[in-house]
DNA sequence: TCGATTCGTTGGCGCAACCAACGTTGGTTT
DNA sequence: AAACCAACGTTGGTTGCGCCAACGAATCGA
């Protein structure tokens, strides 16, 4: 009565892509709900983490997030004490956006969340095919990585 | 000044996921944009195509788009006489959707778009590589079908 | 010095994926 | 036959993510 999906479909790398990457979002969203959070808050965090204090716009520009919506998400993170937002005296423009230490310990709970949701997803894989995706899926982000 | 992408992200899979599955759909946007059409509506001709005259719910159901969502996206094929909408006889609650000759046609330019946007998605690999992609991404997909 | 560029911010858009509710119709149970 | 529940099409939302346009303020470059 219902048949299954259009082969065409099952057929199209795009489809199979986005297919895929809608489960993981919902699988990330569910973890990361459990945590009042989303997939931009984690971005931010961890870019913090990893590079130390930046300016909104460069956060914006090394999580591929726009700078509008950087905006409202540290205004979420900031009003959890997550991040501190101060102006820089070297240049009056920006802002430097830094790490508090409950944000450290937040973005840890999350990394945590995101291991198990990774977990969920990637099952029915083996540890070489799950190199192998990883490693298919860098190539393809990083050749077309010039937009 | 601006450093790149946090390692924990590349790292992660489902991120991956996500950023090619984003860039796969901005060139599939651009692809159908061009014959004023979205992923949905190439979809829904797709399973018409192959499937033959369906109802609305079994439509949504075997392309994995919401009862609503179909409707929607089957009164603009209707407006540009790709589809034809008529009352079930034997279950007056149903409609049975067909696909009209001029669907068929539109269906085709679209799949040609789509051959071309696999293409450039797939450029940087080889064919092994491709097939090999198609496979884990299915496996990945079959296995949580049952959603 | 003046024009171009950058930064933060506001406000908006589009797509894909959902959910809740409703009236209508069909099947089941009793 | 009546009562119930399930399925159908439809309306009208919401959310997340990715964008774009515009603005004033500040900085940089020619």
């Amino acid at each position: 009565m219902e048949p299954g999906t259009p082969a065409r479909l099952r057929a199209t790398p795009s489809w199979l892509l986005t297919q895929t990457a809608a489960y993981a979002s919902r699988l990330v969203a569910d973890g990361l709900g459990a945590l009042d959070a989303r997939g931009y808050h984690y971005r931010l965090l961890a870019a913090l983490d990893e590079h130390g204090p930046a300016s909104q716009a460069d956060l914006g520009r090394c999580c591929g997030i726009d700078r509008s919506d950087v905006v409202a998400v540290l205004n979420e993170l900031a009003a959890k004490d997550l991040v501190r937002r101060s102006p820089d005296p070297t240049d009056r423009r920006r802002n430097v956006v830094t790490l508090t230490d409950a944000g450290r310990r937040e973005l840890r709970r999350m990394a945590d969340a995101l291991d198990r949701v990774q977990e969920t997803l990637l099952a029915p894989l083996s540890t070489t095919e799950r190199d192998e995706l990883t490693r298919l899926l860098t190539t393809l982000l990083d050749h077309h990585a010039g937009r």
